[in-house]
DNA sequence: TTAAAACTGCAACATTATTGCACTTTTTGC
DNA sequence: GCAAAAAGTGCAATAATGTTGCAGTTTTAA
């Protein structure tokens, strides 16, 4: 069955990464999975339903998933903090997401990195680069 | 004097943009002339002390000279509206932004423009193109 | 099996931004 | 310059999103 499939690479993803296989956790993870793209706590809870933990718990959920670097925070203009899985992420870079400026849905560009920036000045150290494309999606253009 | 011309400055950008020269969106202006980065609204505050108008005023003024396109918003990962001027900016590309991990310092990357995107599929329209960079700045690393 | 560690939910609170509306300032047309 | 119209502003109330404290529950590990 998908869905036991599904769980299974959950509970293998959280164990893989040292997190505790609980509930919430799994619903969480199986959520981000299937998604594919970032997910507000709002959104999240609107996929899951029912299913969906507290508020405080899926934030505190969050928080643990991005220090083990399992999840990324991704900044857009929807005034929330958007999570993402981080498998289809560079060690260095996300790939780039695109929202469109008439109907704000979010697209993940999946394999289309941008080469990392060039010339910083002496004692910068990059850890992390983000792109963010607003314009037009293919529905509103 | 200096302040005069700064001031005379923001007038005549005001005036070339098709702007009102109010004392609020003249201060507001200067303030993010001298700034040469984001500001959120409580930064603007703190910098114009008695100066600031209320704060809704100053939302309602950087909606709109954003949507003059005079100002762009910027995206951080401080939980708040980050505005600067759009004068250091391509016409699709705005300069990176550096994000401190340690101090959370944000700095701007003026002159280091990466290529547009390239390969997006059939339907999608670029606006715009942000870099976002994390890690460490001089200071801390 | 049980004690310790980790996680969760609820209520209260904090931060940041928006809306409605009355009042003021600035611009425009004479 | 002057009056009317248009644009901008401030205050209070409200909305949206995220955080903290703490008691109780679940999960892990010995
Ligand atoms: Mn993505
Ligand atoms: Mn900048
Ligand atoms: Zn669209
Ligand atoms: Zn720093």
């Amino acid at each position: 069955m998908v869905n036991n499939d599904l769980k299974a690479k959950a509970e293998k993803i959280l164990k893989t990464a040292g997190f505790n296989s609980t509930k919430a956790q799994i619903f969480i993870l199986q959520e981000l999975l299937k998604a594919g793209k970032p997910l507000s706590r709002e959104e999240l809870a609107a996929r899951l339903g029912e299913k969906c933990p507290d508020k405080v718990t899926v934030y505190r959920i969050m928080e643990r998933f991005c220090a083990g670097n399992l999840v990324h925070k991704v900044y857009l203009s929807n005034r929330a903090w958007n999570y993402e899985l981080a498998h289809h992420c560079d060690e260095k870079q996300c790939h780039p997401h695109f929202t469109c400026n008439n109907c704000g849905e979010t697209f993940c560009l999946t394999g289309l990195f941008l080469p990392m920036v060039k010339g910083l000045k002496k004692g910068f150290v990059v850890q992390r680069q983000q792109v963010r494309i607003e314009g037009l999606c293919p529905a509103c253009s």
